[in-house]
RNA sequence: GCGGGAGUGGUGGAACGGCAGACACGCCAGCCUUAGGAGCUGGUGCCGCGAGGCGUGGGGGUUCGAGUCCCCCCUCCCGCACCA
């Protein structure tokens, strides 16, 4: 009371408070919940729809910076969409099936379920903290019941309508461990157990696997939907469609074969059918048994095994030395009647074409190789045209050029080659030894797992009745539960084999009993169908509501990494197919558009994982600069289709942003302008021009997802309004307009920092509070984002010399005036001639000159 | 190896075939502050005192003009069918 004169006075501007995002990010995040404002009315059909969907995750334990890179700019793009009027649906859920889960099983005795369930509970909760806009009533979890049950009624389809199958297929197989193994558990060139260090083998098992195939032709086609061109090219090439013909050959006798079996071929070149000098099998071929000489048996046997022990990818290497034994063996080629030897090797796979190929060194650069290394001959049967035929073949000729003919073919000598190709098949067709075909690279998709933690497959083997064999689980037995019990014994295996209480069972035609199947299902088929359930995530009488169906489907908008270009999204793409054909959903494509971001790495450059110790933590980095800025971070770092290794320089730049923003808004008079005056009606215009500008920028690069260069918009804008900081300038109705323009750009990528600014705002002008988030998009004016005067670049021989301030819009030849009147372009000039004048639509003048003669 | 993508300052990146380096990080200088891992102002591709020259992984080409289009090569990333 007595020293009050002691006591300075606090300036009116320190009361503003500092941003201080950890207080207000949960504020708004709790508001924005109680207020249910991102649950959809799926029943509303007065406002356009929006699906967007987000590759959901695997709940590992932790969310990692990866997922944010994911969630937050496709967050962004859902607020973007409803502040555009739609009525948007962005849901989220888990791909909880899994190995990771089997692994910590392993280690740790935890049941997959409760450590998957505690992992979800968790990353729920580290969910919320990006303040995304996730309708979590729609959750779907694929390791509950409730979800995998209509995974086993999907299949019971498929299988009723011949879209699922039995078949044999090979896997890598731990001889100790007695299990199968994922490509990731087989570790380093030699190939071992990644537990146990044991040799991998290949091992053929009986397997399910969905007929994908049936629908090769119709994926091709991406007509109607919006997806990159990468994405539908890598799709294509997995596919793989080529046409060509089967081929008969036949096998000669010999010593020990009797001769007379039939030798199937696929080949693209039937015109090339009199080149053929020898044939290859893949080792897994089936004939390779009886074809082989006695004398050769120990041989072929070995080089059998090797190739056993290969991956896909070894044997189709084209770097390799190609590799090979001859069976002591011939075939008869079927249009001249010779006998050509009959090798394997490795680099025909038995599982592409027929697993047989007739080898034409001359036109096929594998075969050549092969015929080199093993002194085989080589026989040209195309020649491009005027080529001289000296009978020496330096290299294969497999490039189509047009003039092209056939050579040394018999009859069809001297026809061009796409007529001799059809020439050979019909007359091969008309006796018996050959077919036109189209074969694909595309094989089934082989969905049986040796493995506890996933949806059992919903069969019954009986083993009472032989004439029952393989017997689906009626509907009304589904879901086949899987144990709460199951243990993993020493001994490896399926642990779903030793829990008796799952295997034994009765058999529901005859009674019986009877053993359950104890493969699971691949996780892709959790992942194959999710966004529909997300549409009716309770629904107990189907896997899909058909309304919501056709109400909501496709999805609008897809977003996730661009590792899943092909298996995933081609998995999606055939379910839709065939669930189309059951009729049990409306749409043959279930992604209308397809943004594939780019990946978040380590910052070692390697792919983010825990065992690499390169995860980097995003509450770490929350709780230090608050989620806008970690949104905003994650956005300005580069194009999201690009992604790149993780570094954290450079996030002090967008909280520093974010701090200008704040200065900026609620405390537009503070004193750091430099005290200069101002022309305040100029400097007015200048934030709406720069606002505007912004506007219809930002606006554009939304369609694009450009969020870096949405950010960097929005920065400039923000030093604009810095420069006139503290000026009258920032009392006017124009600075107003420009800050709220720039926090209602701001609002889909930082969307606290924006909500909060704008109550204030609010608040201070005595308005009642409503979100920002239903605020309308601004439209630009379209008189503010064109220049009053332009510097025209002006270029002599392609190199700038000058800038020409003038009005935009000047005809040609007064530009050219103005231009010509400049000392620098005068300079450049001397003793030149000018050879012609390039006008590029008013904004650059190039002047060819050479020198004046 | 095959298929797809990407290489631009010290760093992340920007740029309808038309002013290379927007916007940031970092660094340098100055100001402000009792203080700063705070804030503000200015500078910053390389060479050169300068005029100017050189510059987008390397080499060729198309064009009045190329980071951008075409061909060859190098490096890195993603996928290759049981990780998801």
């Amino acid at each position: 009371m007595t020293a009050s004169t002691d006591i300075t006075p606090v300036p009116e501007r320190d009361r503003v408070p500092r941003y201080e995002p950890t207080e207000i990010e949960p504020h708004w995040q709790q508001r924005w919940d109680e207020l249910g404002l991102y649950r959809t009315d799926l029943s509303d059909t007065s406002r356009p729809r929006y699906y967007l969907l987000t590759m959901y995750p695997y709940p590992s334990g932790d969310l990692h910076i990866g997922h944010w890179y994911i969630c937050t700019p496709t967050d962004a793009i859902a607020r973007f969409r409803r502040m555009n009027g739609d009525n948007v649906f962005f849901p989220i859920g888990f791909d909880a099936f899994g190995l990771p889960a089997e692994n910590a099983a392993i280690k740790s005795g935890i049941h997959p379920a409760v450590w998957t369930m505690r992992n979800v509970e968790n990353m729920r909760r580290q969910f919320r903290t990006m303040g995304a806009t996730f309708d979590w009533d729609s959750e779907v979890v694929t390791c509950l019941p409730d979800y995998y049950r209509w995974n086993q009624w999907i299949f019971l389809r498929f299988l009723e309508n011949d879209l699922a199958y039995r078949r044999m297929s090979a896997v890598d197989w731990c001889p100790k461990d007695q299990v199968v193994l994922a490509r990731e558990q087989v570790e380093g060139a030699d190939r071992v157990c990644w537990r146990c260090g044991t040799p991998v083998v290949k091992r053929d098992l009986e397997h399910w696997s969905f007929r994908i195939t049936k629908y090769a032709d119709e994926l091709l086609d991406f007509t109607g939907i919006d997806w990159p061109e990468p994405i539908r090219q890598m799709q294509t090439n997995w596919i793989g469609r080529s046409e060509g013909a089967e081929v008969v050959f036949t096998t000669a006798p010999s010593d020990h074969h009797a001769g007379g079996e039939e030798l199937r071929v696929f080949t693209t070149r039937p015109d090339t059918l009199f080149g053929a000098t020898f044939m290859v099998l893949a080792p897994e071929h089936p004939l390779v048994a009886s074809l082989t000489a006695p004398e050769r048996r120990a041989e072929v046997e070995a080089y059998i095994e090797a190739a056993r022990r290969r991956t896909e990818i070894e044997r189709l290497s084209t770097s390799r030395e190609k590799s090979g034994v001859s069976l002591g063996a011939d075939a008869i080629n079927p249009v001249n009647g010779e006998r050509i030897p009959i090798w394997i090797a490795d680099y025909v796979l038995s599982g592409y074409g027929t697993g047989a190929i007739m080898a034409v060194p001359a036109h096929d650069e594998r075969d050549f190789e092969f015929a080199k290394v093993f002194g085989l001959p080589i026989v040209r049967v195309i020649a491009p045209e005027g080529a001289a035929d000296d009978g020496i073949v330096a290299e294969a000729f497999v490039a189509h050029t047009p003039g092209e003919r056939l050579v040394n073919s018999g009859p069809y000598s001297g026809m061009p080659a796409d007529e001799g190709f059809r020439a050979i098949v019909t007359d091969l067709e008309a006796r018996g030894q050959g077919t036109a075909t189209v074969t694909y690279r595309l094989r089934d998709w082989l969905v049986s797992r040796q493995r506890p933690w996933g949806t059992p497959i919903p069969i019954i083997y009986c083993e009472a009745d032989p004439s029952c064999g393989i017997v689906p689980v009626p509907d009304d037995q589904l879901p086949v539960l899987l144990p709460d019990d199951f243990r993993y014994s020493p001994e490896g295996g399926n642990p779903l084999e030793q829990t008796e209480s799952f295997v034994r069972t009765t058999c529901p035609r005859c009674g019986g009993p009877g053993r359950r199947e104890t493969d699971t299902m691949d996780t892709f088929v959790d992942s194959s169908w999710y966004w529909w359930r997300y549409l009716a995530p309770d629904k107990l009488d189907g896997p899909i509501d058909r309304a919501l169906d056709d109400a909501w489907c496709p999805v609008d908008q897809y977003t996730g990494g661009a590792e899943h270009a092909v298996m995933h999204l081609l998995y999606s793409r055939f379910f839709a197919k065939a669930l189309a054909d059951l009729d049990i959903v409306t749409e043959r494509e279930p992604f209308q558009r397809l943004f594939n971001q780019g990946q978040i790495l380590g910052a070692d450059g390697e792919r983010m994982s825990k065992s690499r110790g390169n995860v980097q933590d995003p509450d770490e980095l929350v709780s230090r600069y608050g989620a806008d800025s970690v949104r905003l971070f994650l956005m300005f770092m580069g194009p999201w289709d690009q992604g790149g290794p993780w570094s954290p320089t450079g996030i002090e730049g967008v909280h520093r942003f974010l701090r200008r923003v704040w200065a900026v808004v609620l405390d537009p008079t503070g004193s750091e302008s430099d005290g200069s005056t101002v022309d305040v009606a100029d400097g007015e215009r200048q934030v709406r021009v720069a606002a505007h500008r912004a506007l219809q920028g930002v606006t554009e690069d939304h369609a694009g997802f450009r969020w870096n260069t949405i950010v960097a918009k929005l920065m400039e804008l923000t030093n604009t309004l810095m420069r006139f900081r503290g000026t009258p300038v920032a009392g006017t109705s124009g600075w107003d307009e420009a800050t709220d323009l720039l926090l209602l750009m701001l609002a889909p990528e930082a969307p606290h920092i924006a909500e909060e600014l704008w109550a204030r705002r609010l608040e201070a002008a005595g308005e009642p509070w409503r979100s920002i988030h239903t605020q309308a998009w601004p439209a630009f004016d379209p008189a503010l984002v064109v220049a009053e005067t332009i510097e025209l670049p002006v270029q002599i021989n392609g190199k700038l010399r000058d800038l020409v301030p003038m009005a935009p819009g000047l005809p040609q030849d007064e530009i050219e005036q103005l231009v010509m009147a400049r000392p620098k372009v005068q300079a450049n000039l001397e003793g030149m001639s000018v050879v012609k004048v390039v006008h590029v639509g008013g904004r650059l003048v190039n002047i060819v000159v050479r020198p004046a003669s």
